[in-house]
DNA sequence: CGGCTTTGACCCGCGC
DNA sequence: GCGCGGGTCAAAGCCG
C-alpha cells in the first residue's frame, strides 16, 4: 500500500518534471523567478474553474485546503443538488476578488465540487499544511483531483469514467485502518514540504488545462 | 472582543 | 409583468 504511494508521488514527480521542462509562463515563472503569476496570465484564468475533491465519506464540512483562506459568506440550496452550495470569498487580502462555490456531487456526496470564479490578486499563498481560520479540522484527502477541466464540466460524465478511480482511492485509503496510519503519517510529512505544497498547486493549476496525460492521478498501473 | 459561521431576507437576472 | 432560482447581504450567535 505505502508503495502505491511512493509510486503515485513518483509519477507526479515525473508529471511535474514535464511541466517543469514545458513552455507554459506560468509554471515557467514560478520555477525559475520564484513569482507567483498572476492569475489572469494563466491561460485559462477568465472560465470558471471546476476541480473535484474526493473527501472522506464522513466529513460533512465543505472546506478544501487549496492554499488559500477563504471566509464563507453564503449558503444555499439548490434546486438540482439536495446538498448545499456554500459560497466563499478569498480573505488573504482585503480587495481581493476571488470567490469559490464549494458543493457536494449530486450522484456522490464524498465528491467535493469547487468551483472557483474571479482573480486572486496578492501574492500570499498558505502552505497546504496549515489550517484556515474558521476550520476546525476536516478530512480532506490532501487536493485528491480527479477530473480535468474539460471532464469537469460533466459531472455525470467525470463520475461514470471515473467510478474505478475514485472506487481504488477510497479503498487504499480507508480500508485498511493500519495502513491508514502508515499512509497518515507519509502524507503528513508530504505536506510539511514546501517543495511538495507547490508542486500539488502546480499541478492543480496545470489540471485545469485538459491535457488527457495529466491524469496520472486516475491511472491505474 | 474580534473574527468567524449561520441563516433568513433581499436583490437581480432570466425564462415564460 | 411575474415567478423562480442563484448569489449576496447582514444581523445574530458562537468561539478562541
Amino acid at each position: 500500500m505505502l508503495e502505491d504511494q511512493r509510486r503515485k508521488y513518483k509519477n507526479l514527480q515525473s508529471y511535474l518534471l514535464e511541466i517543469k521542462n514545458s513552455k507554459s509562463s506560468y509554471v515557467h515563472n514560478k520555477l525559475h523567478t520564484n513569482k507567483r503569476t498572476r492569475l489572469e496570465d494563466f491561460p485559462t484564468a477568465k472560465k470558471p474553474l471546476q476541480v473535484f475533491v474526493r473527501t472522506h465519506p464522513n466529513d460533512i464540512t465543505l472546506i478544501i485546503k487549496d492554499g488559500y483562506e477563504w471566509r464563507k459568506y453564503g449558503q444555499k440550496v439548490t434546486k438540482d443538488n439536495a446538498s448545499p452550495r456554500a459560497y466563499f470569498r478569498c480573505s488573504m487580502a482585503p480587495n481581493c476578488s476571488a470567490k469559490k462555490k464549494v458543493q457536494r456531487c449530486v450522484n456522490d456526496s464524498s465528491i467535493i465540487v469547487a468551483t472557483y470564479d474571479g482573480e486572486h490578486n496578492h501574492d500570499s499563498f498558505l502552505p497546504s499544511s496549515s489550517t484556515p481560520k474558521g476550520s476546525m479540522g476536516n478530512n480532506n484527502l490532501p487536493l485528491t483531483i480527479i477530473e480535468n477541466y474539460k471532464e469537469a464540466l460533466n459531472i455525470d460524465h467525470a463520475l461514470s469514467t471515473n467510478k474505478r478511480v475514485c472506487k481504488d482511492i477510497m479503498e487504499q485509503n480507508y480500508n485498511d485502518n493500519n495502513n491508514n496510519l502508515k499512509i497518515g503519517e507519509y502524507v503528513s510529512s508530504l505536506m510539511k514540504d514546501p517543495e511538495f505544497t507547490i508542486a500539488i498547486a502546480e499541478a492543480v493549476a496545470q489540471s485545469i488545462i485538459a491535457q488527457p496525460k495529466q491524469q496520472f492521478l486516475l491511472e491505474k498501473e
